[in-house]
DNA sequence: CTAACTGCAAACCATTTGCATCATT
DNA sequence: AATGATGCAAATGGTTTGCAGTTAG
């Protein structure tokens, strides 16, 4: 499954950062830390692209967190995206939310293949100038922004017809982080 | 309930438009349009603002369709998004999916304020010139794009506290279509 | 006539919640 | 001790599906 690489020491570190930072949120609210929740939230951090609470549980498991459960991860993915750890990542497309670390990682949108499901973060600094333009325009304060762009990417394109493979429901895609420029 | 205002000629004739359009992807496949079929893509034609498939079928009900039933509804859906009628409005928020009419219309984003729902539509030809240009550099030939930002509107900055008010879930929010500029 | 469509009820599935018990502060 | 956290099972709620009967082409 999964796997729990090598513990770079940077990683190791910037867990340890991430955890005191969910202390915080914790504290601030009269909340405990627990062996589990940071069990959880370690996994979290760890955790290579983009995952499903399910995904997760398998993680702990394998790692060695018997009783990792559900609920339990549900009940804690509140906190943890309060105290910036994950964030969710892709617009769900019917089969549960998608999520990924975003602990002392910047801010990028998606782009998705419609064909392969392949999906490539990308960095626009103009983007999101002009979203916080928009957003001003209108009055709002800009305080988060969902954009995702879906398309076909050139090895679909090449390949094949014009229509996404038939039958291609919750395909966990092939995930490629990192792109050109 | 939602109103079936007058039927000012020009709207009736997009309806009968976009019935026609819906014939051919139908014909298409080889499938048949009947008389529901007709009075859902009618009510999703014609209906104000965004809405879930609960609301289309009260609608139905209101117009004297007695028998929209929501699986009938579920089951069309995908053929009328196919045929250009409506779309996915709004990013899910865990109640549902969202849709609008998109038939003859132009595309747009939407701003959504945390604190009372209110959503606004916007259109930027810069927006979506980047985005283009995004996928393009990417290899990817753009099909759709999701954008919405979040933010709090001018009232509930002026009016509130930092945090949206509590237990406000599932909040039928109040819509604002078109605004400045 | 045949293949599609429809209502209805049951099935699905991700997520939430109630409760008795265990652990942290 | 007191208040939360957790496992587990049951409840939710939107969406999908199987089936038997109806209807469009």
């Amino acid at each position: 499954m999964g796997g729990d690489r090598r513990g770079s020491a940077a990683k190791e570190q910037a867990i340890a950062r991430g955890l005191d930072r969910l202390r915080e949120v914790l504290r601030a609210r009269n909340l405990k830390m627990s062996s589990v929740r940071e069990a959880i939230a370690r996994a979290a951090l760890a955790y290579e692209g983009h995952f499903r609470v399910d995904d997760l549980v398998r993680y702990l498991h394998a790692s060695g967190v018997r009783e990792a459960h559900m609920a339990t991860v549900y009940r804690s993915l509140p906190l943890m995206i309060e105290a910036g750890l994950i964030q969710p990542a892709l617009v769900p497309n019917g089969d549960g939310q998608v999520y990924e670390a975003s602990f002392e990682r910047e801010r990028h949108d998606h782009l998705r293949c419609t064909g392969c499901g392949l999906v490539v973060e990308y960095k626009s600094e103009t983007l999101e100038a002009l979203q916080r333009e928009i957003a001003a325009r209108h009055g709002f304060e800009l305080e988060e922004q969902v954009h995702e762009l879906r398309g076909r990417c050139r090895k679909c394109r090449r390949a094949g017809a014009s229509t996404p493979p038939p039958g291609s429901r919750r395909s966990r895609a092939r995930t490629a982080e990192r792109s050109p420029r």
